[in-house]
DNA sequence: GCTTGACCTCAAGTTAACTTTAACTTGTAT
DNA sequence: ATACAAGTTAAAGTTAACTTGAGGTCAAGC
């Protein structure tokens, strides 16, 4: 499978493809000439760095839970820690879609002034926000 | 309240509340010679912004939803679009959160040779990323 | 009335995740 | 043999969301 095809089956560009070999996210099998050859698998790879990225998972993160070159094992333990901030995460997403659900059909002339929507700030709120740099 | 208390209190940088001054997210009521002196409700609108930011917003989204000085009611529809993507993406964390939840059991040698782990790809691929630029 | 510490502005720097550009190479079709 | 479309590299550019730095201001305490 040459670049072209991976770009036009996983929807991502040729450049980006590039990019996350050179990040080690990715590999290619071999070379045609210059060209570079992808496994079949490559799609199955891309579709797990793409749900993760969209889970909010940074590339370095992501090459850390699932490079091929480490340790046999990925530590269980880490991999349950994501788990639960992404449980946490999941928390607060809800509550955020029942406030814009809510936001939609309120009168309220201001939605900071809805009782219902200052409560679903305060139990969104509770978990606080104790993660890194990047808390999406 | 000066710039200092609100940091304090919300746990931003003074740098923070003042680019966000400047993007127009947030305002301040007046000043005392140059300081900026601000409302006390400016800690649950900073708590709005947090869990919007959080939730995958980005600053743009979060004044076109809920700038003050924007018609006096925003856009239902737009709302209720914001409040769908959102479901859409609390259902693909969980199928990620599970996933992780898997694999920290699982005794397959690789994850991606797992078919549990497989099939919750599949079942998260299926809303696929049509997003904009920023997809978390 | 002078110092000082907390604030101010404006410009430039930072990081992640890519994209773009310029200049080069090569397998395939003519 | 030659052209050329599709690949290649390395370096620089882009965007969002801030942070940092340099140099300036001012209200309050001594």
């Amino acid at each position: 499978m040459d670049i072209a095809e991976v770009s036009r089956r996983s929807g991502l560009p040729a450049s980006t493809l590039r990019f996350y070999e050179e990040k080690g996210l990715i590999n290619s099998v071999g070379r045609r000439g210059l060209r570079r050859l992808f496994d079949g698998n490559i799609l199955e790879q891309l579709s797990m760095i793409a749900l993760a990225r969209y889970s909010g998972f940074s590339l370095d993160e992501i090459t850390s839970m699932f490079s091929i070159d480490s340790t046999i094992q990925i530590n269980r333990k880490t991999l349950f820690d994501k788990a639960e901030e992404l449980d946490q995460k999941i928390k607060k997403l809800t509550a955020m879609r029942d406030g814009l659900r809510h936001a939609a059909k309120c009168k309220a002339p201001r939605h900071l002034e809805c009782p219902t929507f200052q409560r679903l700030l305060k139990v969104a709120g509770k978990a606080q926000l104790k993660g890194k740099k990047n808390g999406k």
